[in-house]
DNA sequence: ATCCAATAGTAGGACGACCAACGAATTCGG
DNA sequence: CCGAATTCGTTGGTCGTCCTACTATTGGAT
């Protein structure tokens, strides 16, 4: 987390009601902000969980992808499809992971175009440990009862749906 | 948004299933990457939105905080508290904002380690011109009705105030 | 009165995400 | 069958975020 000290109010809640008062409806402008604000918290949280295992929360959802596939393997594009990541960031991470040890790079067996990334045995070592410390933390998410969490993933998922991320009724 | 075209089911959906057979309970999981993904989408949208006003979501939210100040002027640390950011994150942003003249750094008038940061005339403009381009795409938050929205600041807010963003009850 | 801890801001580096542009391989249309 | 469009991955650059470390200033404790 941020190294600040928690402020007495909440900036915004507070920016809200300016909005509203100066601007205009302030309930949208609110959520998005929401969003971004507790992602960061999130990311900070999880990241720090998952730090004394040289991963981050990018690296370990691939690290877990790959584990979940049949082979232990998979193409480049395809983990940039379920990650829902750039191509180049697909390049970032997995160049990461390849230093690390933790996934290799193969080539296609008949299109030579595509990059194959397999998981070596001390990645799914990594992910399995990694995973230990993110459940310990509860993925930092925290002050939510079970009924609340299932509420905040129905509400984003049809965020995610309106956006087109994804065609299908789940 | 990412220039992917959409899957035919929910990654993060089927990732969750998977989960839930293979290593334990992924309510939580599924949560946070929901989080995660839509404060992605939404970035993008707002980003693509400010693009052509030569903003980042980031820049905006310290024009708007500037706006909303008595003077149009606040100490740097303020800007970091009430936007959550690493001081270091502020330097950047306000780094920009100057190169773009829409705000002057200062001197504060009795403690001389603080910067004041004054938003310009410019930055003033900007800033009303910004809202107008990120009111019209409803910040890039779409699918959910009124009821919905403000569901989905309450149970962010429940986060945030667990985290200890923020201590006060609003 | 002086030392020392805390605070304010910045510099440099790491990381993730994106875009634009590129070379290589594949696929499709005529 | 061959040229054009598409796909795949990478490089180089921008941006935002954080961390560590550093300087300057302040203000309290002794």
């Amino acid at each position: 987390m941020p190294s600040h000290q928690p402020l007495p109010f909440d900036p915004i809640d507070r920016a809200a009601q300016l909005w509203q008062d100066r601007i205009g409806p302030a309930a949208t402008m609110a959520a998005v902000t929401n969003i971004m604000r507790v992602q960061q918290i999130l990311q900070s949280s999880v990241d720090a969980a998952l730090r004394p295992h040289c991963l981050t929360f990018a690296r370990y959802e691939a690290l877990v992808l790959l584990v979940f596939s049949r082979q232990g393997s998979l193409p480049m594009n395809v983990m940039g499809q379920r990650l829902q990541l750039h191509p180049t960031s697909v390049t970032n991470i997995v160049d990461r992971l390849q230093a690390d040890h933790l996934v290799e790079r193969n080539g296609h067996p008949t299109d030579r175009r595509t990059t194959m990334v397999t998981i070596t045995e001390a990645g799914r070592q990594r992910q399995k440990t990694a995973t230990v410390a993110l459940t310990d933390i509860d993925f930092g998410l925290i002050g939510l009862d079970d009924a609340q969490t299932a509420q905040l993933t129905a509400l984003l998922t049809q965020v995610r749906r309106a956006a087109g991320d994804f065609t299908n009724p789940s």
